[in-house]
DNA sequence: ATTAGGATCTTCT
DNA sequence: GAAGATCCTAATG
């Protein structure tokens, strides 16, 4: 049973499984300009050729190479012409299934994030949002495929602080029509960094 | 409070 | 040519 998101065992599960235990846990971002770490509030997990929502319903593509790939290592892309988006890919190696990271709350390196967006950003508003998260960390496509379980990558997880089931709300993907019906998006109850509160409630 | 439009990558039709 | 795992700003009620 792995607890810690900094094994290779922890990506190896079902990617619904990963992105539920995900929740509480922190990202790490470590650039020459410094170090910023998220705590996560909202994930959305995909599976690979099954999953019409998925980048990889398609089968392989040059972009979704990485998702292919083994469990653990970061997939990066950019998204309508404008962001960046990280997922974190799961299951074993050939199956293309990934956790899409959509919000988080800043919980060090403030400054560094508040650097990366717009000036009077509100603290729970720097990485609400896939693309606002992957900012705040400093990513962009030389990220894509980087290792995040390899200790001194630049991109790390802790353990955080786990969330309990009672505050663990599900549904629906945001922004997707295809395969809108599961229900693989799980999100922190009343948490403010949350980015689709707005829309979907909860 | 809600809506519309712009930015311009990757993939599919 | 169009849609998409988006976000921000400006224009409206």
């Amino acid at each position: 049973m792995p607890t810690s998101p900094a094994t290779r065992a922890f990506f190896r599960r079902p990617s619904p499984v990963v992105a539920r235990d995900l929740l509480g846990r922190v990202v790490m971002s470590t650039t020459p300009e410094g170090l910023v770490a998220v705590r996560l509030v909202e994930v959305e997990a995909y599976a690979g050729e099954d999953d019409p929502a998925s980048h990889a319903w398609r089968g392989p593509t040059p972009r979704t190479r990485v998702m292919y790939g083994r469990p653990g290592h970061a997939y990066v892309y950019f998204s309508y012409g404008m962001h960046w988006c990280v997922n974190l890919v799961c299951e074993q190696e050939g199956r293309a299934a990934a956790v899409l990271l959509r919000a988080g709350e800043v919980v060090a390196g403030e400054e560094l994030a508040r650097s990366r967006r717009r000036p009077g950003t509100a603290h729970a508003r720097l990485a609400s949002g896939p693309a606002n998260l992957a900012a705040v960390l400093g990513l962009d496509g030389s990220w894509d495929g980087i290792d995040v379980v390899a200790r001194g990558s630049g991109l790390r997880l802790r353990p955080g602080v786990p969330v309990a089931d009672a505050d663990v709300v599900t549904g629906p993907r945001v922004g997707v029509s295809r395969g809108a019906d599961t229900p693989w998006r799980f999100h922190v109850a009343g948490n403010p960094c949350v980015s689709a509160h707005r829309r979907t409630g909860g």
